[in-house]
DNA sequence: GGGAATATTCCC
DNA sequence: GGGAATATTCCC
């Protein structure tokens, strides 16, 4: 039929494993012994990177073949993630101009994705 | 005219540098110090991987992001490299079915190509 | 944030 | 040996 098709298409990306980029991030965000660097949010509908020098530097070639936060970036807004402005620093932000704003993404339903 | 663009691109590819693998492979050929594990072959016209397991492991990495043989192949056939068999071991081939092959590929104008 | 070129992997 | 998926780089 048709939609048989469509349907069991959709039922293998369900079953399929994630791609490796995906795979590793999620490594990456839910191993506490590198909370300090990255971690999932307070209640987990997105991943913190707090110190994004540091975290290029020593984590990114333990998961993947460079130590470039924007190489890490690009593939995040692949994936669909979007960088997110958290409401706590809306305000500062209209009075400091220099504020550091933790660089925060969205996860969109990470293992569902495919 | 319709004739200036083509002659114009044509001069533009040879005035503009080799792609990284290209640079790199050039280096990696070139260099005397390595020459037990690659070298030019005696008349320049190919070069020959000696020892495509040391190869892989100790010299690949230093300039590419990975170790695996199969994937400087691929890059090789990619940019127009094909594996050539020398004739001197043609005759060995018929007799000797576990004669090895040194692995060579021919250099197809390796810096005149972009 | 993403298009496009190039690199790396995976698989036929 | 190469098509295609994915990753990395480069650049707007």
């Amino acid at each position: 039929m048709a939609c048989g098709s469509t349907a069991s298409a959709a039922a293998d990306s369900q079953r399929s494993l994630p791609t490796p980029f995906l795979s590793k991030t999620y490594q990456l965000v839910d191993d506490p012994s590198v909370d300090d660097l990255i971690s999932w949010n307070e209640d987990g509908s997105a991943f913190i990177v707090w110190h994004p020098a540091e975290f290029a530097r020593d984590l990114l070639p333990r998961y993947f073949k460079h130590n470039n936060f924007s190489s890490f970036v690009r593939q995040l807004n692949t994936y669909g993630f979007r960088k997110i402005v958290p409401l706590v620093f809306e305000e500062a932000r209209r009075n400091f101009s220099e504020t550091y704003i933790a660089v925060k993404y969205l996860l969109l339903q990470l293992l569902r994705r495919r």
